[in-house]
RNA sequence: GCGAGAGUGGCGAAACUGGCAGACGCGCUGGACUUAGGAUCCAGUGGGGCAACCUGUGGGGGUUCAAAUCCCCCCUCUCGCACCA
């Protein structure tokens, strides 16, 4: 009997169904091919936003149509939970953080479950669960005993408002990422794990990952920025201290007309204080450490610097230079000293104008002379080496490698690669995160917490109120213990680690999520890591994707496991994007207070323009209205149509009616056409064979698109065009009918479950479409009796013939020319050339 | 400045290895039906033209029988990095 279409009903029917059959709960110990799919779990904020509904929407797709390839799937999902908007929430609020990850869990697993998607929820895990920390925990120790973790004093990223440490990844544009306020430099002993030693290891396996996106290679490339070239040994021409630099330009060496080292350098002070200097460098020194690194600030930013007093010696011609203190000089880059050679580097010209320092030639073009006075710009162009030594005459590139020898050999330097990959500094002066496990005692200094003390629990109740340090710090029950080394009375590491070292393994925990006697059992981890297809945001491209990479390389070396990336491929989903407006009077409005272009409160003219969704922009859509509205298939369907999910896709209220009204009507079809599915006698043979065509090019695409090419679009639009086929179809026989209908419900069930679910069974069956296979292409039913070739003349279409497949090339342009159209426009000429593409076009070229 | 990607109807977009540009959908137009619905069905829909036909994939050149696709130059947009020695 027909009933109207109650997503609603259907969907938590289906949804129970899932959960009571244990659908998608896996055996680990299965025979059956394994494949791993994830997609990054989500910080716990209380509610979904559309950019999970994307993320989630294509992996429960994928994981779906792998299901009904008889593959055992794994599908966790679990909770980035630790980290700064929980604190924040207890400052502002009051509300234990806690207490209130908790609540938030509640809140969005409920929402997951309603929109479908399916997951091993068993193996739910929390990053803030002391059953999850503790192993955190454990693998810093590791770490740590590796001399992997270290402490140490360093310039650092500091967030006046969070009042905590930030990585350079977290720092954008000078501020910082979360809350937008300028960062500021400031000294600090901190953790951090080393993980630029691993950098060339990081790079050369990129070779290793073909199947993540080039786009993430590409930017993680430039973020470890390896670079060649040489360290060259200079020395303080006063007092004889060592100021070795970095270039990668050598051949520019007898070119050394100063030297610039950066503020923060630590030279600046030694050689500095107590001389006559002293306060005119210092006080230059403390302005330009002030100045912010922002791109703005950075791009119109004037070259300064204020001489030392002392100078360099170099070591391969014995020239004394001036030491400057300048401020494009960077402590973090190479060795915070720059040999600077104003003639062929553009801003040692530029610093060396403004200060009027001399500019010396060591290169200079096969056909001309160069003028240090006439020269308007560096020259960083190919050459001949003069002023050079034994280097007189030679090509510079030729000539780098000889130069890079010599040094060596003579005791001036050595050939060396720079990385721009830094450690990583993890600890943070916050409340909620894992603590470190670490003892300082005043006697045996740094000691590792025992791996039987595990878990360093987080105490419940502390103070919060941003100090600058730790809450822990004032928690004296936690932070006053006994050193495990010599008993004494000793005090707890009261930082915390940053979340993405929690991030950086939990693919592998949930293999084995409840394992209370190891990190995990390393042969179920190797069963089924590496991720077989990891699905999330670009946004972690050089943060948690280059984290979790390290990790691997570390674990691998531990041999915990055997294989050193954590996931076969990646893939980036687009950004969900919508309209927004804002009146300079009265800031971002809803869509619903613009009226014709005008603010509705003020009247003013409102500027509008597609932009991410955000709450600030007001501009969000609530993936629970969507559902209450239309359901979750609707939502689903709408999300993975029109678009290619790795493409930014902008909201449309239209575009989510079109999906809800091709539910409906697929709805209505299957219950029209249930009747004439009974039907045993045979339809018309060719219109049986024109619908089984069509389903099986269906099959053939769609499959294609949803397997390798990540094309729910395109899929779709095979789907509809095969509704539309049976929509069409007349007269055919109820097997034909079936196979067709059956075929759609098949390959749009990871789409849209519930509905096609529920169809399939009031088609008869009582099996989940889950335990159905995925439909395979019949090759024989793509033939076509008849196809379409176009006839061109000069490249043209002028006629258009239908012919059998395999008619033959004579035969083909015989027809061509005699069709109706195409021969009267050949009286009269000639024919200069004939060609004929099998099964596609003849084209002919007269004169 | 460096690196990457993109530019196709009113809109989201298709187009295999160079072979009918605009699949599929949204929107729109006209019609049908009606239990008047956020419904359904039929027809049309790149632009110009009554038409045959002409024209059309950011702009300009080129290769080719044939170019959205390949090559060169230019423009615009998006993203990432950025005083990297």
């Amino acid at each position: 009997m027909k009933t109207p279409y109650q997503p609603q009903d259907i969907e938590s029917k289906w949804q129970q169904y899932w959960e009571d059959n244990k659908t998608f709960e896996v055996d680990s110990n299965t025979d059956k091919p394994k494949f791993y799919l994830l997609s990054m779990f989500p910080y716990p904020s209380g509610v979904l936003h559309m950019g999970h509904v994307i993320n989630y929407t294509l992996g429960d797709a994928i994981v779906r149509y792998h299901k009904m390839l008889g593959e055992e799937v794994l599908s966790p999902i679990g909770w980035d939970s630790f980290g700064l908007p929980a604190e924040n929430a207890a400052i502002r609020l009051g509300i234990p953080p806690e207490e209130n990850t908790r609540n938030n869990i509640t809140r969005m697993r409920v929402q997951m479950k309603r929109a479908g998607w399916g997951y091993d929820w068993r193996r739910e895990l929390a990053t803030s669960h002391p059953g999850y920390y503790r192993w955190t925990q454990w693998l810093f120790l590791q770490f740590f005993k590796k001399g992997l973790a270290v402490k140490k004093q360093a310039p650092v990223n500091w967030c006046p408002n969070d009042q905590t440490v930030l990585a350079n990844e977290q720092v954008h544009d000078g501020c910082c990422e979360r809350c937008g306020t300028e960062v500021i430099q400031k000294d600090l002993s901190q953790w951090f794990f080393t993980m630029s030693t691993m950098a060339q290891r990081l790079l050369d396996n990129h070779e290793k990952l073909s199947q993540w996106p080039d786009s993430v290679i590409k930017m993680q490339q430039e973020w470890i920025g390896r670079s060649e070239g040489a360290r060259i040994d200079f020395t303080v021409t006063e007092t004889g201290d060592k100021v070795p630099v970095f270039t990668t330009r050598p051949d520019t060496v007898f070119g050394v007309t100063f030297m610039s080292i950066a503020p923060e350098h630590p030279l600046v002070e030694k050689l500095v204080i107590g001389t006559p200097q002293e306060e005119k460098v210092m006080a230059e020194v403390k302005r330009m450490r002030q100045m912010g690194t922002s791109v703005k600030e950075l791009v119109g930013m004037e070259k300064e610097g204020v001489f030392t007093g002392f100078h360099i010696t170099n070591p391969v011609n014995g020239d004394k230079v001036p030491l400057w203190v300048a401020n494009f000089a960077l402590m973090s880059y190479g060795t915070g000293a720059v040999m600077s050679v104003p003639a062929h580097d553009q801003r040692d010209y530029e610093f060396a104008k403004k200060y009027d320092l001399p500019i010396k030639v060591v290169i200079k073009p096969e056909d001309i002379d160069l003028d240090p006075k006439t020269m308007t710009e560096a020259y960083v162009s190919e050459g001949l080496q003069i002023n050079s030594g034994p280097f007189d005459g030679k090509p510079n590139k030729a000539a780098m490698p000889e130069i890079i020898n010599w040094l060596d050999e003579n005791g001036f330097g050595a050939k060396t690669i720079n990385y721009s990959l830094r450690d990583w500094l993890l600890s943070r002066q916050r409340y909620w995160g894992v603590p470190i496990p670490i003892i300082h005692c005043n006697d045996c200094g740094a000691v590792p917490v025992p791996e039987d003390q595990l878990p360093v629990t987080l105490p419940k109740s502390v103070e919060f109120k941003p100090t600058g340090e730790s809450p822990l710090k004032q928690c004296t029950d936690f932070i006053n213990t006994t050193c495990p080394s010599c008993g004494k009375p000793a005090k707890r590491e009261s930082d915390t680690m940053d979340t993405f070292v929690d991030s950086s393994w939990y693919m592998y925990r949930y293999i084995d999520p409840r394992n209370e006697d190891a990190v995990f059992d390393s042969d179920l981890v190797n069963k089924w890591a590496p991720v077989d297809f990891y699905i999330g945001g670009i946004e972690h491209a050089t943060m948690h994707l280059i984290y979790s990479r390290f990790f691997a390389c570390v674990m691998q070396d531990m041999g915990l496991i055997k294989f050193q990336e954590p996931a076969k491929r990646l893939f980036c989903q687009g950004m969900v994007c919508k309209t927004s407006h804002y009146c300079n009077t009265c800031k971002w409005l809803h869509e619903t207070e613009v009226k014709d272009g005008k603010c509705s409160k003020c009247g003013e003219t409102v500027v509008s323009e597609v932009s991410k969704m955000s709450k600030t922009k007001l501009n969000t859509v609530s993936p629970d209205e969507i559902m209450n509205k239309f359901g979750a298939d609707t939502m689903r369907l709408y999300i993975l149509s029109d678009t290619p999910p790795d493409r930014e896709r902008i909201w449309s209220e239209d575009g989510v009616q079109g999906a809800y009204r091709f539910l409906r009507r697929l709805w209505d079809l299957v219950h029209d056409k249930m009747p004439d599915l009974e039907t045993t006698k045979d339809g018309d043979s060719s219109n049986d064979k024109n619908l089984l065509r069509v389903t099986h090019n269906t099959i053939k695409q769609a499959t294609g698109d949803i397997d390798q090419n990540i094309q729910f679009n395109t899929a779709l639009a095979r789907i509809y065009e095969l509704v539309n086929a049976i929509k069409s179809a007349n007269n055919c026989s109820g097997k034909a009918l079936r196979e067709a209908i059956e075929t759609v419900l098949k390959v749009l069930s990871p789409i849209t479950p519930h509905i096609c679910e529920e169809l399939w069974s009031k088609l008869g069956h009582t099996q989940s479409l889950l335990d159905s296979s995925w439909p395979k292409v019949r090759e024989e039913a793509l033939k076509e009796d008849e196809i379409t070739v176009v006839v061109q003349i000069n490249g043209k279409v002028r006629g258009k013939l239908a012919v059998a497949p395999d008619i033959s090339k004579d035969d083909l342009l015989a027809m061509a020319k005699a069709d109706e159209k195409v021969a009267p426009m050949l009286e009269g000429k000639q024919i200069v050339k004939e060609i004929v593409v099998p099964k596609r076009l003849v084209n002919l070229v007269i004169k």
